[in-house]
DNA sequence: CTTACTATATTGCATTACATAATAGTATAT
DNA sequence: ATATACTATTATGTAATGCAATATAGTAAG
């Protein structure tokens, strides 16, 4: 798979996850891995950044074998940024698409 | 327009107009500025590249009004890398609208 | 008990593509 | 002459990802 076509794709990738309902890291890597080839390291990356810009919050939550997970809550600013972010897409996707 | 969804598609974009038939950079900007603003400098940059790898061809031509004009030409092989392209393309849409 | 393996989280360095801005040359119109 | 439109090129910075390494906790195997 071409890495650049998921540049900034990811994340709304991530953000449309969260929605759904609150994940810890390791199971986004998992699903959104299935689809989309993505290293760990990518996703906390992705998953840091959200949570700087408020648009994640998280809390602990133990395992039943392993280290605490970390969940991901997605937060209203998060949910509006979500929105606005798929628009984005839906509409560049469609741009593009005259082009190609 | 979020800079970071055109990662990789511009390129795809550029094969894509110089399979109809061959075009000089200034009128590749105008073209897909249209659509998906993007800069001249940015364009000159992919086009370099596509040439570096043998994609395309290049060669002069007189202007009316201007410097000369550079077409560039699609080569074989920039045919088969934009086919594959454009298939990656298309399939990644796809995967990246499942989790999306 | 120790070794290995799975689950989970985090961080550092390199690469790549795009944005922005500046430079430069030619022709035409005023 | 001067401004403007057309055309091409290059330099510097930023942002997102890949890859690889580190760290910790539990469980299973020997």
């Amino acid at each position: 798979m071409d890495a650049q076509f998921k540049k900034g794709v990811l994340e709304l990738c991530v953000l449309s996850q969260l929605k759904e309902q609150d994940r810890y890291g390791y199971e986004l890597t998992e699903r959104i891995s299935k689809e989309l080839s993505v290293t760990a390291g990518t996703l906390y990356l992705i998953l840091k950044r959200l949570k700087d810009s408020g648009y994640v919050e998280t809390y602990l939550m133990e395992s039943t074998g392993g280290p605490a997970r970390k969940y991901y809550h997605l937060t209203e600013q998060g949910e509006n940024y979500r929105k606005n972010q798929k628009q984005e897409w839906l509409a560049f996707v469609e741009k593009a698409g005259k082009l190609i």
